[in-house]
DNA sequence: GGCTGTCAACGGTTTTTTCCGTAGATGCGG
DNA sequence: CCGCATCTACGGAAAAAACCGTTGACAGCC
């Protein structure tokens, strides 16, 4: 598959619009956690679009940008990119690595817990 | 925790450091998918040597590499930068990304349900 | 000793990523 | 209409990443 990758600075602008649905410079420049100048935010998101994973329309006299890549697609390029070339293609290890993080609460184990058997009753 | 981040080319010589578990220049560059020159990988590990994730040590005239970070701990790290960016926080929707994976086999669900169910009693 | 092959060090080019200053357009309040 | 604020476009600097040519060191071989 097309494979889907970017560097940090650019994924953190990706991870703004996805949690915002869409977003103006100046709204992505208000959610960054460094306090980037406007011109910044704006050749990121340039630099985005031209790559293909964003477009923008006008809104007003700003431009409003939104996504065109799915935060699932997205996620599923770099979870295989991470489980071959860290867990040496095995998601069992890439999985036991995610279980064992201490922050995990019980119901959030418990709902994977369902998540699992659902997909084990459907995949025969 | 200090973040590990590896560019593509960079995790892709850290792979196979994992994979064998130590290599020389000459045995990298022969697991490449692509072809480079040999400066060029001795390059990567390098930087790789820089930035303190492989130290090397002399074998006969060549310098043998060995990653300095665990595959673990990399990939945790990897993981939570995902799971923030790109799942807003969620490890259950980065588990339901993994899962929905057509790829993955009954048996690796199955060792997937115990390592949860483990998971869920330890946990209290 | 001279030749050959393998190796690391060094330096440099190219490309990509990150960041921003400046300039020009436009809208708004007075 | 003027000044001010806000916005995009443009170009370019600076840093990081990727790649490799050249050089000199050294070992093995004849």
């Amino acid at each position: 598959m097309d494979d889907i990758y970017f560097p940090p600075r650019e994924l953190e602008v990706m991870s703004i619009l996805w949690k915002l649905g869409s977003a103006t410079v100046t709204e992505v420049r208000d959610e960054l956690s460094e306090k980037l100048a406007y011109t910044s935010v704006l050749s990121a998101l340039q630099t985005l679009e031209e790559k293909g994973y964003v477009r923008h329309e006008a809104e007003g006299r700003a431009y409003r940008y939104h996504p065109t890549v799915k935060a699932e697609r997205a996620g599923g390029s770099a979870l295989a990119r991470i489980r071959d070339a860290i867990f040496q293609g095995s998601a069992e290890r890439m999985f036991a690595q995610i279980v064992s993080d201490r922050g995990l609460g019980r119901e959030e184990l418990e709902r994977m817990r369902k998540l699992l058997a659902k997909r084990l009753e459907e995949g025969r």
